[in-house]
DNA sequence: AAATATAATGTTACCGATAACCTTAAATTA
DNA sequence: TAATTTAAGGTTATCGGTAACATTATATTT
């Protein structure tokens, strides 16, 4: 590896002028200047960051800390984190936990390690507590996406989870529905949890019983494994009309297993869910989604995430909460009821 | 910021002591072991990763660069790369290089700043080429996913693109098709050029005259703008009467646009094409395509990166070479033409 | 002409860790 | 008992940079 020493040597200056050439700092003449730069092309240098990070206490680097990488709702919530960071001159690296609080406390401790600025996270559930500590304890600035982590406080970005829920259920009970069930995230993960509520406060809004036998709580990333689907699907007697996914990952499970069972959708089985399918729903515009803004969850999150850093901790600013609004697109999906009693 | 410093103070040892217990290295003593042990969980300390990489001469970090994260290609290409490199201790990094060269730069230089032991690149294209002999000059070892880069020789992982592009025509004929056009990436990109070759191929077997307005290369990445596929579709006169594209993004906004007009797939316009829609597909088999296994791309790639950092470049292996099967999934997006004359 | 400022560069110490070598006391062997 | 191992730990130099201070020659001011 080629190091400033080899390029000071070759030049026949010091280490420190070839570092004030590369930094554009101090004082230079144009002659060392053009005889330092030859060489380092010659050479084909390359500026060691660990190095420099090393002395400088900060590593210009962020990272993006998602769940599935496989969902479309995180990918572009990418794309949007990746823009504003961009903007701002940074650097982004992302990682993906998978759901699993095990990869991402390894991925706590790759950030940890590498120095990272800052991380925008979307946590895995109430579960990565400790590792949210970690990261305050060791004053790297994050920003939560997505998910609240009950006992930290944080700058975040949500979606109007509750809202959402009760819109898709309004939209069903407005088709004439009565009997809808939930399949729904881990009890662990804060939005699964507002899904929930906002289900049954939108149930009873509309005079409907809650019935427990009618919710499943399960997990939010893809599982190869259908058998918990299937064996709620024979619980529940009667069958449900109406279905609401807490998200994408879980509609397309639920069609699966119902395709698997020749039950249609939506003249069988209505079904409802957050997150749009990406770029691809576009297709065949099928599902009625509440549709989140991923992008903007990206863009806006690392835009509170650089002005936490830039700020360096100094004025203690009040913790920022964005809650971005839940819009539901009718597609086609739901059937309409006929009226009955 | 902790040190193994405040560690040994505390603890009343020497940072040697301390950083032999990180290690598990060296000869040391239950009690002083314990000791130092309680203090640095006292402390929350975390091992400098950019100071140990410095004096270790690596890095333990693999890269992966896509060039597309919205596409469930890509995502399920790192999937298998995160389980390969899971499976042999390494930690993985993600970069999405947008099908922008620039970015990929970006990206290459932040790989080589943070000494990077290896990489897993997904080339933007062949104006990649620098980029690549950057990385091999610096001695970083790198696979090569999907895309060939001419002048540049590596291990890589490819599908079988020509086959598959003869396959697809050869579907499309055997159902009665003629007119036969094809929407493609970038010439500058091998799979392109490949697929390419192969629609030229099969026209030919099949006795079709290939004519040069039923081509259009593109972008493989989403656009917002539509336009050029429009003025694509005006061009051709006659209309085809089946297209096939180039990979599932333009599948996906040729089908946006043929919407646009009101004409309808299979029934008005048949289309097929290179990689599935990932786990969306499920709800609505639709697309008949060639599917790439892409979770295979990652796994295997980071299997021959794994190998070629653990060789040290000391025996020179030849490259390696692993070209993945096209196999096609026939489902519903071709019509069958009558027979004709 | 002497004093002072300035441009251009060099020296030294340090960031946090580890390799290589060194020291010391206790344990083992001859 | 003297000689030799061995266990347990310390010292020093180094990885590749940069900040802070020092130096030198030239230019400017008085």
């Amino acid at each position: 590896m080629v190091t400033i020493y080899d390029i000071a040597a070759k030049a026949g200056v010091s280490a420190m002028t070839v570092s004030r050439v590369i930094n554009n700092t101090g004082k230079i003449s144009d002659t060392t200047r053009a005889k330092v730069r030859r060489v380092m092309e010659e050479l084909n240098y390359v500026p060691n960051h660990m190095a420099r990070s090393l002395v400088l206490q900060q590593s210009n680097l962020l990272f993006l800390l998602i769940t599935d990488i496989t969902n479309p709702f995180y990918t572009t919530l990418a794309r949007g984190a990746e823009d504003a960071a961009k903007k701002h001159g940074y650097r982004l690296l992302f990682g993906n936990s998978d759901e699993n609080v095990e990869k991402e406390k390894d991925y706590v401790d790759t950030i940890l390690a590498t120095r990272a600025d800052g991380v925008l996270v979307a946590p895995a559930g109430d579960p990565s507590l400790p590792h949210l500590e970690t990261l305050r304890k060791h004053q790297v600035p994050f920003v939560l996406l997505d998910r609240e982590v009950p006992g930290m406080d944080s700058d975040i970005v949500l979606g109007d989870s509750k809202e959402g829920a009760r819109k898709l259920v309004d939209h069903l009970t407005s088709q004439g529905h009565r009997r809808i069930a939930l399949i729904n995230g881990s009890p662990y993960i804060s939005s699964a949890r507002l899904r929930l509520e906002g289900y049954k406060e939108a149930l009873k809004l509309n005079d409907l019983a809650y019935d427990e036998s009618y919710v499943l709580e399960t997990a939010f990333e893809p599982r190869s494994d259908l058998s918990e689907i299937e064996s709620w699907l024979d619980r529940m007697d009667p069958l449900p009309t109406a279905i609401v996914a807490g998200n994408n990952v879980l509609a397309v499970e639920v069609i699966r297993t119902l395709h698997g069972r020749g039950i249609r959708v939506p003249e069988q089985m209505s079904l409802v869910c957050f997150d749009d399918l990406g770029p691809y729903s576009e297709i065949d515009p099928f599902l009625t989604v509440i549709a989140q803004q991923a992008y903007q969850f990206g863009y806006l999150g690392m835009q509170m995430l650089v002005e936490r850093i830039q700020e360096r901790g100094e004025s203690g600013l009040p913790w920022k909460k964005i809650v971005l609004p839940a819009d539901m697109i009718v597609r086609r999906s739901v059937a309409a009821l006929p009226l009955r009693k």
